[in-house]
DNA sequence: GAACCAATGTAATAATATAACAAGTCAAGA
DNA sequence: TCTTGACTTGTTATATTATTACATTGGTTC
């Protein structure tokens, strides 16, 4: 368990939000969901956020403008974030960093680019979507 | 030259305006810069943006909700997308595809996910930035 | 307690994106 | 030629996502 027993009463709020959601949560799906525990602005749920995202606890999912809690317990030792998307159920799925391996590091030297952090989000079809589809068409 | 002949009025518009920028644009930017030409809502830019994404002629920045002019004339040949951003300046690089060279195919086959497209955000400071902010450092 | 800093609350507003519907364009095909 | 249908366009309104600004609270340090 990573360490929680630092955050505050809203952070706590919004990391437990997402860790008990199916999948990514906006930021407007979250303040609705913690109406009835006193949240009441958007901005609340924004500050959590950025305190969360800071610490590596969740993620933003930049294509889908939503977020989600991280899976993996030492994702803030790295600086690679990975989802696969499912297009057609919007599942999100986070990467393991070792399947995420990047060739990059040529094209820094080159460049004088200094890599902070990395965001891959892989676009496709889930498994479940495939064979869902599949067993439509074959009717 | 990608056959640029069968975009519409709109779409060439706006594809000339993102080619002619400096870096990423904002849909609404390009609106303002696209007034006096007779554009006037903001879905004649979007419209025309979802268009030349499908063409690959242009690509979103999601991190940044921006959109700029693909640079590489063969793009749509290829599944990958992959931008070096850096923090300081916003500046917005295309990364070349042999540079993005991704480890995802045995992960793809265990789990069946289909890939269709990935785009991927590297973040960091550029040479210039860190040279500027070297040279402020010493004085 | 006073001074300070970080976190909070609240209201207003900015920035990004889409829905809904009316109207125009243009190329088959009767 | 006229009609049909697919596609593009124009326009208004609205939804969604995110930030600015400022007043308030709560604990820590001196
Ligand atoms: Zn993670
Ligand atoms: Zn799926
Ligand atoms: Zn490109
Ligand atoms: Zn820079």
């Amino acid at each position: 368990m990573v360490e929680t027993h630092k955050l505050t009463k809203n952070q706590k709020l919004v990391v437990e939000a997402l860790k008990s959601a199916e999948g990514p949560l906006s930021a407007y799906a979250i303040l609705e969901e913690l109406r009835p525990h006193g949240v009441k602005a958007p901005l609340q749920v924004y500050r959590a956020l950025d305190k969360l995202m800071e610490l590596k606890l969740i993620h933003k999912v930049e294509s889908m403008s939503a977020y989600v809690a991280c899976v993996q317990p030492d994702c803030h030792t790295h600086k690679t974030v990975g989802f696969a998307i499912c297009s057609s159920c919007n599942g999100v799925q986070e990467l393991p960093e070792n399947v995420v391996s990047l060739h990059l590091d040529n094209w820094a030297q080159e460049t004088g680019f200094v890599r902070s952090g990395i965001a891959l989000e892989v676009r496709g079809t889930c498994k479940t979507c495939r064979e869902n589809e599949a067993a439509e068409a074959c009717c």
